[in-house]
RNA sequence: GCGGGCGUGGCGAAACUGGUAGACGCAAGGGACUUAAAAUCCCUCGACCUUGGUCAUGCGGGUUCGAUCCCCGCCGCCCGCACCA
């Protein structure tokens, strides 16, 4: 018999070739089987792939290749998200074209992924920077601003006044650009803004459909959206103190309760009435400049001290005529949120708490905590945001906070200031409108062209698509488009004189906002065929990292409800099941010089120190991290490939760690699997061996024969359920207890002496087929290598899914632990059928019991239908 | 700062989300086979007490016949925060 060992560098290969040569991964769109799309996020190719980028597309893989074997026409693409960032520091940095280096990142990235033998339609690749793809996208940009959903307003950029270029966060380091080092400060821009705010109320309530995504995305996108009932209220100003022209504030509130606990109130730097006390004001001037400097991230506002400006401006307040709150500057008010102004009441919240503090302001507490006494109750250094009973509150006094709230908004809202209700009722969100336009090169560019006398004009689709140009540098900062001598100038599409284009592009979340879709269409079809993407969104099971938990998320949401609106659709959610998986972190190695070294570099000793690969220079080894390049704890998919073979690696990736959670690459891991893949190898031939050619199928089993079926069965009943929930590493765990079972039976039938009983044979045969068939989604190549080897008809990858007979799923007898007081003191193996009183009878008589007893009687007896029993005394 | 999550043996974890805590794997130790090694196979493996117990799921409380799971309060780590993708 063939005993050798599995080869996976020679298997592996021929297989994958098997597969690309009958094209069995290439999905017809009007195949009549029910569909099924599982989709990985796509890649930015940043240059090579590493291991742990794997792990995403090999969880994807098991669940294209499972749902293929039970009957799906599956979709399993993958692309390219190629815009974007890095490609243009490399240019910089190598003196390269983003085209060049983004096209060769593919390349490269395409060969490694192919590695790994993962079942895709690679007949539908896109990249987003292909003109084909994004010709597309300035159409429905087009579409967008035809139905309103596109607008252009003001808004704030990071600014590097050095280099006098527009900086991402990312590239505001401690508040200074990261490559001048200069203080970035926040500058205002026109730009383009998709309107995902017409949306907020339907993309907050559909969340409650997507019963298929982690509860804990759809709360962070509940919060993220942030919806709130609240009061915008009017504060009348002192004319005294205030410019001409001013005569009121406008806040927003959602604690109107809370109103005569108020002590200040704060406007954001850039509201306008800051502004233009700022003309009058060089002081102030000054502290807007102040809170001008630093990232415009909403991080950096919020964890920078929290500072403010008595601008001396004084707003009555609207119950109590003659009061009058002194208004602030400060700098943790946020212009893009509510009005751009609150009212502080520093005994209930506590950033206005410490506000007050730093500032000397009155706290004067209006919400009582149950069991407070009134003339005692103060607030320290804690804000009480708790329940409670309003006091110091006149006409609110004795009410709880939503009464409260009532009671104000309806006062509020009954008085006058100038010809309007004061007070009015307010839905807002916190979620602001999506903008979109980027100071950058390598991005979809904007279509639209800037009209002396018509003003922004979207470029008529027939011209469609604006390419970007080719012939650009990087010697300096600043955008390689608006510099561009011939580029920007065009004729107005509308009224033929002098205009210029949009030199700003697109935000690289729009070219994933819909990327998706595209895949719906196959090459030949038009980008977005209607009938093509209704047939096959949602997306059945979508596959990606936590840290798109809202933005990627959130605005595919918005894509497709906009394209739905505009006609070009009609699809109510993207994705109807998402799983969000863990990184693969691995140790990182630094040797004496403190210098990096990648994993093959490093040769490690059993007394648990490191050195050198074939030096004595000691190394040290640092805690696992997310596998990066540049701190070079990857292992490149070639390594693995050309040693335990990629099967090994996809079965590592699966075993032991829950997919969500980070995972550890080990040395130690992938040999484990090495040997278990070994192993397989070696039983399946041993049991071919054993069983003779196919046997006739008997009609009764014997207890031996029916254990090995009971065994196998289960595993295909249990596995199925497994890889419907994601539950990858419980599969891989069953596998191997199935597998320690089923050794056994080949060394009982190894050892039974004569030959081996047809039913015992059949019976190994089909629980190796169908131990098979349940790693072909897992480990593909050694699965057909074995399927070969088991007379399987065709391909494995074409199987169906092995049925497991429900007959031989259910059990007679169980076995239920016994407690006392619930603590376990026995065990009851009893039949499955016994009745409660059979149960406590049986249960009583046990010697542990008894013994637990020592003579007392059992006050109740808990029985947990198949569970476990528990007798209190 | 705000929002979300995670925490179980030496390590990764499981436990059908209220019912035997530690399945399965890794590492380690012992043994068999071998001239030897590799490979393979068998056994042990949370801690403490000499059977049987006691204590153990980050820490401190609570609810329950029973808590890794639910509630309250802490500690530690991770993710996101709108121009990284």
């Amino acid at each position: 018999m063939t005993q050798e060992r599995y080869n996976p560098r020679d298997a592996e290969p021929r297989w994958q070739r098997v597969w690309a040569e009958r094209g069995i991964f290439e999905t017809k769109n009007d195949d009549p089987r029910p569909k099924y799309y599982v989709l990985e996020m796509f890649p930015y190719p940043s240059g090579r792939i590493h291991i742990g980028h794997g792990r995403n597309y090999v969880m994807g893989d098991v669940v294209a290749r499972f749902k293929r074997m039970k009957g799906f026409n599956v979709l399993h693409p993958m692309g390219w998200d190629a815009f974007g960032l890095p490609a243009e520091n490399a240019a910089i940095e190598r003196n390269s074209h983003p085209k060049v280096w983004t096209y060769e990142n593919i390349e490269t990235m395409k060969a490694q992924l192919k590695l790994l033998g993962l079942s895709l339609d690679w007949s539908r690749e896109i990249a987003t920077c292909d003109p084909a793809y994004y010709a597309e996208q300035q159409k429905i940009f087009v579409d967008f601003f035809d139905k309103g959903l596109v607008y252009r307003k003001e808004s704030e950029v990071n600014w590097d006044p050095v280099d006098n270029t527009v900086l991402a966060n990312e590239q505001v380091i401690d508040g200074r650009g990261w490559r001048s080092g200069a203080l970035v400060e926040r500058r205002k821009l026109s730009q383009w803004f998709f309107r995902i705010t017409a949306f907020a109320e339907e993309l907050l309530s559909a969340l409650d459909t997507l019963d298929r995504w982690p509860d804990k995305v759809r709360l962070m996108q509940r919060n993220w959206i942030g919806r709130s009932e609240g009061l915008s209220l009017r504060f009348q100003l002192d004319a005294s103190t205030t410019p001409l022209g001013t005569s009121e504030i406008e806040i927003y509130t959602t604690r109107p309760d809370t109103l005569y606990g108020a002590s200040f109130l704060a406007i954001a730097a850039n509201h306008p009435l800051a502004e233009k006390l700022a003309e009058e004001n060089a002081e102030l001037a000054e502290f807007i400049a102040e809170c001008r400097r630093g990232g415009t991230s909403a991080e950096a506002i919020e964890t920078q001290e929290k500072l403010g400006f008595d601008t001396g401006v004084k707003a009555e307040h609207p119950l109590v005529p003659g009061w009058f709150l002194p208004v602030y500057v400060a700098n943790f008010i946020l212009m893009d949120y509510g009005t751009g102004a609150i009212f502080g009441c520093p005994a209930h919240d506590q950033r206005d708490l410490d506000f007050a503090r730093k500032y000397g302001l009155p706290v004067k507490p209006v919400v009582l905590p149950e069991g407070e006494d009134p003339a005692s109750f103060g607030v320290g250094d804690i804000a009480y945001d708790g329940d409670g009973t309003l006091f110091n509150s006149a006409f609110m006094d004795g009410l709880s906070i939503p009464d409260a709230k009532d009671a104000v908004a309806k006062r509020l809202e009954n008085q006058s200031l100038g010809n309007a209700p004061q007070g009015k009722r307010q839905v807002n969100f916190r979620l602001r409108d999506w903008g979109i336009s980027r100071q950058r090169y390598w991005g979809c560019p904007i279509p639209v062209i800037h009209c002396p006398s018509c003003g922004p004009v979207p470029v008529p689709k027939e011209d469609l698509p604006v390419r970007l140009p080719e012939d650009v540098t990087f010697d300096r900062p600043g955008n390689p488009l608006d510099r561009h001598p011939t580029w920007k100038h065009v004729a107005c599409p509308k009224c033929g004189t002098a205009a210029v284009r949009e030199t700003d592009t697109m935000d690289t979340f729009v070219d994933s906002s819909w990327y998706f879709a595209r895949f719906a269409s196959s090459a030949h079809m038009s980008p977005l065929a209607k009938e093509a993407v209704d047939h096959w969104l949602p997306v059945d099971q979508y596959i990606g990292g936590i840290e798109h938990a809202i933005l990627h998320l959130l605005y595919s949401r918005f894509f497709t409800r906009a394209l739905t609106a505009c006609g070009r659709i009609s699809v109510a959610e993207p994705f109807a099941g998402l799983f969000t998986q863990g990184m693969i972190v691995h140790e990182t190695y630094k040797d004496a010089a403190g210098k990096w070294l990648f994993p093959e570099e490093v040769e490690k000793r059993s007394d648990g120190t490191a050195v050198r690969k074939g030096t004595e220079e000691p190394v040290t080894v640092g805690p696992p991290e997310k596998m990066s390049k540049s701190k070079k704890n990857v292992v490149p998919p070639e390594v693995v490939a050309d040693s335990y073979g990629v099967d090994c690696a996809r079965w590592f990736m699966l075993s032991d760690t829950p997919p969500e959670r980070d995972s550890e690459w080990t040395e130690a891991g992938i040999e484990g699997a090495w040997r278990f893949a070994q192993r397989i190898w070696r039983l399946v031939n041993e049991a071919v061996d054993l069983a003779g050619p196919t046997p006739v199928a008997p009609t009764t089993f014997g207890p031996e024969a029916t254990a090995i079926r009971r065994a196998a069965h289960r595993l295909v009943a249990h596995v199925a359920e497994d890889f419907d929930r994601l539950r990858f590493n419980v599969a891989v765990a069953r596998v191997h207890a199935y597998v320690n079972g089923y050794a056994d039976a080949v060394n009982a039938a190894r050892a039974r002496a004569g030959a081996l009983p047809a039913d015992e044979a059949a019976a190994l045969l089909e629980g190796a087929r169908m131990l098979v068939g349940v790693i072909a989604p897992m480990i593909p190549h050694l699965a057909e290598e074995c399927w070969t080897v088991l007379g399987g008809e065709g391909l494995v990858a074409e199987a169906p899914w092995p049925v497991a007979d429900a007959a031989l799923l259910v059990e007679d007898e169980m076995t239920l632990p016994v407690q006392i007081n619930g603590k376990k003191r026995d065990e009851l193996t009893i039949s499955a059928t016994a009745s409660d009183a059979d149960i406590e009878k049986a249960v009583l008589a046990l010697d542990g019991v008894a013994r637990a007893l020592e003579g007392r009687s059992p006050r109740k007896i808990v029985i947990v239908p198949k569970r476990i029993v528990n007798v209190v005394v």
